[in-house]
RNA sequence: CGGGAGGUAGUUCAGCCCGGUAGAAUACCUGGUUUGGGACCAGGGGGUCGCAGGUUCGAAUCCUGUCCUCCCGACCA
């Protein structure tokens, strides 16, 4: 079986299926659009998704679970909201089948229509603040801050494995507070806390700002984001964070008694990512070998292969292992021993680097000898013969290492990928020759975002958050502006 | 939902134009030799050719319909 990858040259979309489906992330489905996670994929969402976890609780949220279906009746209830969401709902619309009265097979049976038609989640805000209506009653009961980890359906013209696929998981915090200034530092916090995980967790450099009007979630009031870059230039919203004023409250009648004795309606957010992360992670840091991921998520940090020949070398290298691999565990390293007859080492060492497991062990008997092993590391594909003494140290040091190669790496790669640009035909160029990020000035208007996206696809992908004020001209229609904004194309 | 390509062994694909016993590589199983960058030899198992109709003595091949997948658009995280 060819196990080569495409290189990113020939083609960016074949590369990147490559590396998901021959690093076994992930796998196609009998199910249009839907994807089966395999094992090592799940893995690596697991990893991400229990640091997230932690760093919610961090932030004083807890978890919660709410209902897959949600009734037609409430999605309307929030006119943009529905608006926003209806063109890609999954409906069940009955609750039995039964047996074809022309055939083998079964059929809907028409007698079980539901009264009224159930939406499969896109998203959960109807759902849980027709609930929190019951929960709230008091400026007591706020803050609520509620997260749920979950699946959610939206049915897509066209998919992509991790980066749009009908289903995907996602984690889904929902909160409640009694002061917009709250729900607003909430909401900022929140958005940080996506920021520090993308940047410490997964190496990838972000850029934190705000959705323009038209790019805002459908029924918030203001949309946070983290933009990232991949390899190709093409940018990746990774991460929003939604202050959604009153509008969900009003929506759905949720109001408190403040401590003046006045009903007012609460103020919320929500915020989410999901496993698109690790589309962003396959596209921003893997080479045409496969995938590299970051040590402080990767299912496997270090493997290692023997090499040998005969019982009596193999039960030598074994013992010697057995050592390298308990002195790695106490440091809490997540090790292999990849001992399997089967495979011989070469096949090993591809299969791994396919896979981007950081860190690469071998050992022969030639290594016995010197009492070294060869450490090779996936990013560098360097290799180096390293002493056994304090070898389970080095390794947690080469660890460091590489997560902070990989952020430093794809940083100036992003950085070098903004480019401020002033005119119409510098920004086609850039665009067109470059990619990435471009800082221009943009004169606030939607009608102009709309036609700079027809001309060249670009979208405005967010206004920075720590945006230097500067006067100047929109670059299409030569209006004033006060800010450059970032536009880019995205996925 | 428009345009393009495709669905044949676990996988990647050939065969189709021009109808006539289902093929290759690889993976898998058995035995042996191997093992420092995807080993080799010998033997073996495995496919209602996406599905449903039609034409025909005969269909993987021709016709019609249908479902699904990938790529490019539009839509979106």
């Amino acid at each position: 079986m060819s196990k080569e990858i495409t290189s990113r040259e020939q083609d960016y979309s074949q590369w990147y299926n490559d590396l998901v489906l021959k690093g076994g992330l992930a796998d196609y489905s009998a199910v249009r659009g839907c994807m089966v996670i395999k094992p090592y994929g799940f893995a690596l969402w697991e990893n991400m998704r229990d640091a997230l976890d932690k760093m919610f609780k961090d932030t004083g949220h807890v978890n919660a679970y709410f209902p897959l279906f949600i009734p037609k009746s409430f999605l309307s209830k929030e006119a943009a909201h529905v608006e926003g969401f209806a063109k890609e709902c999954a409906v069940v619309t009955h609750y039995r089948l039964k047996n074809d009265p022309n055939g083998g097979g079964v059929v809907v049976d028409p007698e079980a229509k539901l009264e009224e038609e159930l939406i499969v989640r896109p998203t959960s805000e109807t759902i849980i603040w027709n609930t929190y209506k019951d929960w709230i009653q008091s400026y007591r009961d706020l803050p609520l801050l509620i997260n749920q980890w979950a699946n959610v359906v939206r049915w897509e013209m066209r998919t992509r494995l991790f980066l749009r696929t009908a289903e995907f998981l996602w984690q889904e915090g929902h909160t409640a507070h009694a002061t917009a200034e709250e729900a607003v530092a909430e909401t900022e916090q929140m958005l940080e806390v996506y920021a520090t995980f993308a940047e410490e967790f997964m190496a990838l450099p972000v850029i934190r700002g705000v959705k323009s009007e038209s790019e805002r979630f459908a029924g918030a009031v203001d949309t946070y984001c983290i933009e990232a870059l991949m390899q190709d230039g093409k940018a990746l919203q990774a991460g929003t964070s939604h202050f959604l004023g009153q509008n969900f409250a009003k929506a759905f009648d949720v109001k408190f008694l403040n401590k003046e004795n006045k009903q007012e309606f609460v103020w919320a957010t929500s915020w989410g990512v999901s496993t698109r992360l690790i589309g962003a992670l396959v596209m921003a840091h893997s080479d045409d070998d496969g995938l590299v991921l970051p040590p402080r998520i990767a299912p496997l940090q270090v493997v290692i292969v023997p090499i040998y020949k005969g019982d009596e070398q193999k039960a030598q290298i074994d013992a010697k292992v057995k050592e390298i691999t308990d002195a790695l565990k106490t440091l809490g390293i997540r090790v292999k021993y990849d001992d399997n007859d089967n495979a011989r080492p070469g096949w090993k060492f591809a299969e791994y680097e396919l896979k981007g497991v950081p860190v690469r062990i071998a050992i022969g008997a030639r290594d016995l000898q010197n009492n070294v092993v060869e450490v090779a590391r996936r990013d560098t594909k360097e290799k180096s013969s390293v002493s056994l003494e304090g070898i389970a140290q080095h390794i947690q040091g080469l660890l460091n290492d590489i997560q902070s190669n990989l952020y430093n790496k794809a940083k100036a790669y992003r950085d070098s990928h903004i480019t401020k640009v002033d005119s119409w035909e510098e920004f086609e160029k850039v665009l067109n020759e470059k990619g990435g990020f471009v800082a221009a000035h943009w004169d606030g208007t939607a009608e102009t975002e709309e036609a700079i996206k027809d001309k060249t696809k670009a979208t405005i992908r967010c206004i920075p958050l720590n945006n230097e004020h500067e006067d100047g001209k929109d670059m299409l229609t030569r209006k004033p502006s006060k800010q450059r904004v970032f536009f880019a194309r995205a996925y």
